[in-house]
RNA sequence: GGUCUUGUAGCUCAACUGGAUAGAGCAACAGCCUUCUAAGCUGUAGGUUCUGGGUUCGAGUCCCAGCGGGAUCACCA
């Protein structure tokens, strides 16, 4: 509707000025609130063609389209807006056309479509997940779900650091401190067990430092350039070194220890990711990867694109760019960070015909990303200009970053877990449903918990910084998931009570509308436009905003009018409609959120 | 210091990419449960959108300068 409004605006302007217009600025806006009307044209673009005053050229405008689009019943003029009033006819088609849709607003992907490679989530082996890995994997998967919806193919991927000098740290932690301890003896989550043997690590190793430096000041040297050596001296640190060589050698004990240890982590990390609702199509270890991209930085030597220094190392030169200079193979061969990302994408590619590759990494790595996709141009990936490196901002504590050395990490595990409590205590206090089983109760309070939480990350604009304050916790009240999830649950019990009185929701073929009927169902059409502009802006934030309007405006519709209690069968069907539809958008918008609805609350 | 990014109510965040009188939620105060679920609704109060210039019919949004946060500039990943 809205675009047959548009192309009648663009003949307008044609016929009464003899211009072409292009779409973009006969593009119409919601009416304010405060104005007659729904739909908008600013005509301040058009008065210089026209010539005339901006009143003059929406009085002109306006009159064409009430002669030529139906759609269009009156119109009035303030200033340079044109504020348009459409016709309750068009506004049921519409609603018609968005009640046979179930998916409506979103997009099918086909053959053609472009394929969209994902990668998010991206953990260290050697310790658990925190609130920090927790935005990254809620944006991640609400960015596949997003993307899909425009209509792309979506591949989800994950690429495991499972190897470094980090891994060796937790492993001879639990050989020289350990006893052989295991998940199942310790009755801890893997990823959580590694980590404390990573925290044993640094415990010690500080100890010997301390020790170390000590007895350097005492030889006489100053302490900055004490604390320095000893911690390249400290024994712990030189054999966890050592059992890195020998990793890397394929020594059979460093290697088996090191699968043993892998998989309680991924046990653990697994049941985080379930916890979280998120998932992967391909993951990627990257000490499967970690060699490659070497030849790929051979070629582009061959080809003249970098260079070898005297020390055998090699380097792109990107100060034309405008950037510095970047070490790509140390000098004695072994590659770098760098290396390892033009590696796996070289993989990916060999794996996926991608299109266009978007890594989900925080705002510390943004120079990283803008030098990847420089080289990856350079190397002849077709995607690599163009990669999108979606940015986020960390998570920040209300007294600062999260440290883990200075144990203010807000873990992931707890964090659910205090979040489905809460939902638990909320809802009991509430006492709103003690018929129900113990399973169900539990069920509502984990995807109330739940949502609470996926909400409260996703509406932020992912490239700020974001504030938690674990005092204060997540609010269920007010601009929160629970809200959006109480209000769906309360249309579903309202269409569970028409269905018990034999009433399936079914347009009328003609009603007359009242105005915030007519509200609810423009505020409905919309989600396509929400959809379309979040895949185009990569911003889950958006869909979440779109999700929090529409639930306002459906409450504020349930308080002032009755939907059960209409008073003409035609009303009741079409409130139970547009009822029916709020709900099927709240829960398609919050699907693309990765964020579940219950039915009951 | 260079580059990138950010600055909106006491607090946490919006503002459909340049449109009309900048909106929500917390917190505060005053109301609404005999009526489809009060995790809700209504009202009051709270603003020089960091500062100063510029661009134009119009700027929180774009450009320039400055000030304040954050990130990054490793033969770490």
């Amino acid at each position: 509707m809205e675009k047959k409004i548009t192309q009648t605006v663009i003949e307008a302007v044609k016929a009464l000025y003899g211009q072409d217009v292009e779409e973009k600025q006969a593009g119409l806006q919601k009416t304010r609130p405060e104005f007659e009307g729904n739909l908008t044209l600013v005509v301040f673009p058009f008065v210089k063609i026209a010539r005339k005053k901006p009143e003059e050229v929406a009085e002109e405008i306006g009159a064409y389209l009430v002669e030529h689009c139906d759609a269009v019943s009156k119109y009035n003029v303030v200033k340079g807006f044109l504020n348009l009033s459409i016709n309750d006819s068009s506004w049921l088609s519409t609603l018609a056309a968005i009640d046979a849709d179930e998916h409506y607003g979103e997009k099918q992907a086909t053959e053609e479509s472009p394929l969209v490679m994902i990668e998010y989530s991206s953990p260290n082996t050697n310790k658990p997940l925190h609130l920090g890995h927790v935005r990254n994997n809620l944006l991640g998967w609400s960015l596949a779900q997003i993307m899909s919806a425009n209509g792309n193919k979506v591949v989800k991927t994950n690429i495991v650091n499972d190897r470094g000098i980090h891994i060796c740290k937790s492993m001879l932690a639990w050989l020289k401190y350990g006893n052989g301890e295991t998940p199942e003896t310790s009755g801890k989550k893997g990823d959580h067990l590694i980590g404390d043997y990573y925290v044993a690590f640094d415990k010690h190793y500080k100890a010997e430092c301390d020790e170390l430096a000590k007895q350097y000041i005492a030889e006489g040297m100053t302490e900055d350039a004490a604390k320095e050596k000893a911690k390249q001296e400290a024994p712990l640190i030189k054999e966890a070194h050592e059992m890195l060589v020998k990793w890397e050698n394929n020594d059979p004990e460093v290697r088996a220890l090191w699968s043993k240890m892998n998989e309680w982590v991924y046990a653990g990390f697994d049941e985080t990711y379930k916890a979280l609702g998120v998932g992967f199509d391909k993951i990627y270890y990257e000490s499967n990867t970690y060699l490659e991209g070497k030849d790929k930085v051979e070629e582009g030597l061959e080809k003249g694109f970098f260079y070898r220094r005297d020390d055998n190392s090699v380097w792109a030169d990107l100060t034309k760019e405008g950037l510095d200079e970047k070490l790509l193979l140390r000098s004695d061969g072994t590659s770098v960070y760098m290396t390892q990302d033009i590696g796996t994408a070289k993989l990916r590619f060999q794996d996926f015909p991608i299109d266009q590759m978007i890594y989900v990494v925080g705002n510390e790595q943004n120079y990283h990303f803008q030098v990847l996709s420089i080289l990856l141009d350079k190397l002849g990936f077709k995607w690599g200009k163009d990669l999108v490196h979606f940015s986020y901002g960390m998570v920040e504590l209300p007294n600062g970053k999260m440290k883990s050395r200075e144990g203010t990490v807000v873990d992931a595990d707890d964090l659910i877990a205090t979040m489905i409590a809460d939902a638990r205590q909320t809802s009991d206090e509430l006492g709103k449903y003690d018929d129900m089983s113990e399973e169900e109760k539990q069920e509502i309070a984990r995807i109330v918990g739940m949502g609470a939480l996926k909400y409260f990350i996703l509406k932020v604009d992912a490239r700020k910084n974001m504030l938690f304050n674990p005092a204060e916790s997540i609010d269920f009240n007010g601009n929160t998931g629970p809200f959006i999830q109480y209000t769906y649950a309360r249309i579903r019990s309202i269409l569970r009570k028409a269905a018990a009185e034999g009433l399936t929701p079914t347009l009328p073929s003609a009603v007359e509308m009242n105005e915030k009927e007519i509200a609810l169902t423009q505020k409905i059409s919309e989600y396509g436009a929400a959809v379309a502009q979040a895949g185009k802006d990569y911003s889950p934030s958006g869909i979440a905003n779109y999700c929090y309007e529409l639930t306002k405006s459906f409450n504020q519709f349930y308080h002032d009018y009755s939907i059960l209690g209409a008073d003409t069968a035609e009303q009741k069907q079409l409130r139970l409609v547009l009822a029916a539809n709020v709900a099927k958008t709240i829960k398609n918008g919050m699907a693309l959120l990765g964020i579940e609805v219950p039915e009951r609350m």
